[in-house]
DNA sequence: TAAGGCTTGGTAACCGATTACTAGGAGGTG
DNA sequence: CACCTCCTAGTAATCGGTTACCAAGCCTTA
């Protein structure tokens, strides 16, 4: 209707009400005495201009609250997508606005992404996601935690390996060698003993924990371990149906599969090795039990045996942390618990009682 | 290690370098001409300093690039999530940064986050995900479209019907209609004739272009239309179980049961359904054949046969479009198409050749 | 009635960057 | 040598709020 759309100022609207800056920013902050004749000429002024103040303007005069940033592998995963959804309520229960940016897992558009957050003056950057954990991903996040805390914003690590002493970052995480401990002796419980591990990805984070988990409670249950039965496996669908359908066709007739049950990284790796079993001519749990880990949406859908995250609560807490004002040189990293969910992928096999 | 972070301003670098202020901002913009030596100088300060320029007194002075920003549900559903990660990449891809706020479908929520958006002058605000399509909604998507434009903003409505003419919006959205239409017609010509509607939702915008699609697919292919066979259904997991639970108790016994095939407005509700044709002892696609929409997580891992949407191609026409500088009034909706997943849930039925 | 307190509103100096305008210095030419 | 031009760098105004400081008006009290 009207040309280009002009920019209406509270001098605009100080003019507008007769009255003078001071008095309209006044009314608006509401922190300040004001007479009701003059607050109604002020609202009625703000109402006739449709006036709305400026955040950036607002942001350079006062200390305004900082906004929340997350940054994520990518939001089209359930796993990062429940994260992501933690730390965005959390981020408005605490009346921050929230950032977010996809890195797509590429550590340059990560370092151009934690300079923007420097530029935003953003008060907490969540970074999301595991990684593989080289010497080259420490020096990076350190350098990262170092120039945020130079410029008065905090880092925190949301399912990450923490950067150890010295460092300015939280760290907040899942239990992940407990998880595995946990669904590893579930299957042992239940008889057996030569599970398969699927989904071995040395230097990656939570891999590893899990790895560990799976081989502490072998340990632990006086059963034998063999390397053999852990394979390398990407973390999707696909590399799970490939590793697995490959692994079966190496012994072909049932003979020589050596392995009871799988025990698949995550559940997306289940989904896809469920698949394979399945062509296979195999039946779950009949022939293999399953188990997965993250509990994230295929698990329900194909009666996954697996272990629970709290994942929203992993964003909330990261957040909650950040704009806590603790230090965090002295914070210990935070570990949040998993739980088992028994479904219907597990059977118990040899000596029954 | 400092005390408290000091922050480091544009004056500051300029007396470190021993050179004005002007120097160092356009040695910095790097769109005039500098000296070697001063340039060099000038770096050095910056780099010794730790010098990161503030973005909002940035914005302040110059009309720098708008925010892009998201407006959301939920993230932690995958139909959104492929949305919102859409709406990044184009966002990021278009050098804006991205703003995420999630209103869990509270109009409260909303009103207060177009608020906000208007205050951080973002460029875009993108309303993702169907709804209620009644006069309040209508009035109060106007009163948006309307506010955000006298303050230089534009919005676009991702998968939501067109507020129609003279409300400055974008639409942009599938052709739910189409895909209805033609998966309805994959069933018909699978031999199916009594086709069980899982989902209905008068008034919700996104179940009301599906219902149409499947009633036009059963006329235009001769096919008798019994409201009978439309049941309502809550978009989750659970009410598709219930639903479908229900409908299969009604008539105890195989000989009541009026229909052969199921169409389920969404691949979540599908899923619930599943359960309790399984659950009913009944076997998929032997006995009933079953289809979904919207091609997400469980349909894969279910064998779903679905109409696939593109997701992320929605968000990212939503933000292309909103950062055009097109005028929202003229521009008609843009509808994406959609094609049909064959996997394994249908079979066919009737008379065979 | 004058002095002092309390309330309310105005003036102007910030916040931190950008940039129009201006000035000084180097180099070239008559 | 004087003058002109070109190049580079500095000064100060500006963006749009907030708020410290100040002043005027009103009411109370001696």
């Amino acid at each position: 209707m009207s040309g280009p759309a002009k920019r209406v100022t509270i001098r605009d609207v100080a003019k507008h009400a007769g009255v003078s800056v001071a008095t309209v920013s006044r009314t608006l902050a509401g922190d300040y005495p004001v007479q009701p004749a003059t607050r109604h000429k002020v609202l009625q002024a703000v109402g006739e201009l449709d006036y709305v103040r400026n955040a950036h303007a607002r942001a350079l005069s006062v200390a305004a609250p900082g906004a929340v940033a997350i940054v994520i592998n990518s939001v089209a995963t359930a796993y990062y997508s429940y994260i992501a959804q933690g730390v965005e309520e959390q981020a408005t229960a605490e009346g921050r606005l929230c950032l977010i940016c996809t890195t797509g897992g590429d550590p340059r558009r990560e370092l151009a992404v934690v300079q923007m957050m420097r530029e935003q003056r953003a008060e907490a950057v969540i970074l999301v996601g595991s990684v593989i954990q080289d010497d080259d991903y420490k020096r990076r996040m350190t350098r990262y935690a170092h120039s945020l805390a130079a410029s008065g914003s905090c880092l925190a690590l949301c399912g990450r390996p923490p950067l150890g002493d010295g460092v300015p970052a939280f760290t907040v995480g899942f239990d992940n060698t407990g998880g595995a401990h946990a669904i590893t002796t579930h299957l042992l419980s239940a008889g057996h003993r030569r599970i398969l591990y699927l989904g071995l990805r040395p230097g990656q984070s939570t891999s590893d924990s899990r790895v560990a988990g799976y081989r502490t409670a072998l340990a632990d249950f006086g059963a034998v371990y063999d390397p053999e039965l852990e394979v390398g496996c990407g973390y999707d669908r696909s590399s799970g149906y490939a590793a697995m359908k490959h692994r079966l066709a190496a012994g072909a007739g049932d003979f020589t599969r050596d392995f009871t049950a799988v025990f698949a990284a995550t559940d997306v790796i289940a989904a896809g090795a469920f698949q394979a079993i399945r062509e296979h001519g195999l039946r779950i749990p009949d022939d293999i039990s399953i188990v997965g880990y993250d509990d994230t949406p295929p698990a329900e859908d194909i009666g996954l045996t697996t272990v629970h995250l709290p994942h929203a609560e992993l964003g909330r807490a990261a957040v909650r942390l950040a704009l806590s004002g603790k230090n965090p040189l002295v914070e210990a990293p935070i570990t949040l618990g998993t739980h088992i969910v028994v479904r219907n992928s597990v059977k118990r096999v040899g000596s029954v009682r």
